[in-house]
DNA sequence: GCCACGAGTGTACTACGTACACCAGCTTTA
DNA sequence: TAAAGCTGGTGTACGTAGTACACTCGTGGC
């Protein structure tokens, strides 16, 4: 019988059962909770069992970005590289939002795994497919940055307001709340401004921010409109002319 | 004779002195070596004193921040909006250069500090000044992201060759070199052709990497030009539309 | 039947952040 | 001038990390 309980309980570990055991984890209990001894726990096993499967904690959290590249669509096929680009990129953030900790992780981690390399190629590939010098399409990787992976830093993550007193709108009395908005008003005149405009439906710093989606695509729009630009004029770095 | 020893050992310990030390520690040993013990050792006093000049290393952490930002150009006066922000985003790139760990740093932070809500002030000043819209500005904020501490995710932070190997070039013989090239000449043909590019001089991809200074600026100019654009263009999001 | 092997275990070590009680010496005040 | 209080530094201790190392035990091949 307690044998029968080991059978059970003893589906065998692999490394894609604790990658996958890790993401979820992470999912729900957030990345700072993720610790080789409570991924352990989470997969009924001893801490040291998991080191049979990855090789230390960095590997693991590589690993868990491996799940997430596996996650994002492969290019689009017929279509210009501009649409392509924009999908999969779009593509990614919704990967990336599906998975809180992914941002960190992905700021955290030195070295690139062969998905991540992967990933990076061909995404590479859609502008080189585009008709991209390798020059141009070198700089506009850079251009996009960890936007390739459908993130910026964000710097309003919290209403400014929230930001400003350092703690969340609930639990504050209005008074209080009130006291910040003419304390913000004189410090910092131009965030408020900014902020309100964010938050015009009720006049009111704290209220639910500003449309993180509209401001992604804002950016990268702006971004690829000017790739495209470039790309027409037939640019060249300075660098690359040299060669020539 | 003791009492002369900790007088002058004795240096008293303030908040200031504690912030400065650990910049430099950081600056010197790493981010990663920065714990509150080590940083105490380095100012020869035990490890809990620190807590009476900061409350827990999460402060310690913001007010290093906020060390970098006083670091930063104040706007220049008596020039356009545009090279006003060009100015202060190269000042702050240059200030951030010299701290190695302000990136990673600054990407942690989820509290913003007066300082820092102040240096953000400011910067939004630049582009009403400049005669943005509120609007206008909000979004081109967010474009900016983290470029207005002047960094961008590094993707290609070592070289791909090295990123492939997920080693450093030196100890590596020339044969193993030259196979794992011819490797990643066949998973990654793509990145293996930027790379090249990036690393014209002798054609090897193992070489300096490319200048992240000009990729810097390349992006900051075509993201500059593109709110210019806009801004020329009076451009409005739909969202502010509706408030008209 | 033996033996090698690989997955899982147990114990132990080092390093971390920090709570809490304490103490020395200075400042304030009666 | 003595008592009281404050300020900054100390010592000890706890809980949590990651992981090295030696082990056990079930399984499959000879």
């Amino acid at each position: 019988m307690t044998q029968q309980a080991e059978a059970t309980r003893r589906i065998p570990l692999n490394r894609e059962r604790v990658l996958t055991a890790a993401v979820v984890l992470a999912d729900e209990a957030g990345i700072e909770a993720l610790s080789m001894r409570r991924l352990a726990q989470e997969l009924g096993v001893v801490p040291m069992a998991l080191y049979k499967h990855v090789a230390n904690k960095e590997e693991l959290l590589d690993g868990m970005v491996d799940v997430l590249v596996g996650e994002i669509d492969p290019p689009a096929r017929d279509t210009g590289w501009q649409s392509a680009v924009r999908l999969r990129v779009l593509s990614a953030r919704k990967a990336l939002l599906r998975h809180p900790w992914a941002r960190q992780v992905l700021e955290s981690r030195t070295t690139r795994t062969p998905a991540v390399l992967g990933y990076m190629d061909s995404f590479i590939g859609m502008f080189l497919a585009g008709g991209f010098s390798v020059d141009l399409t070198h700089h506009v990787m850079h251009a996009l940055g960890s936007r390739m992976w459908g993130f910026t830093q964000e710097l309003f993550d919290d209403s400014a307001g929230n930001a400003a007193a350092g703690m969340a709108p609930s639990g504050v009395t209005p008074e209080t709340q009130e006291a910040m908005l003419r304390e913000m008003a004189q410090r910092y005149p131009n965030i408020l401004q900014v902020a309100m405009a964010a938050n015009h439906d009720d006049g009111s710093v704290v209220s639910q921010g500003c449309d993180d989606q509209f401001e992604f695509e804002f950016a990268l729009d702006l971004l690829l409109a000017g790739f495209e630009r470039f790309h027409r004029q037939g640019w060249t770095s300075e660098r690359a002319k040299l060669e020539r």
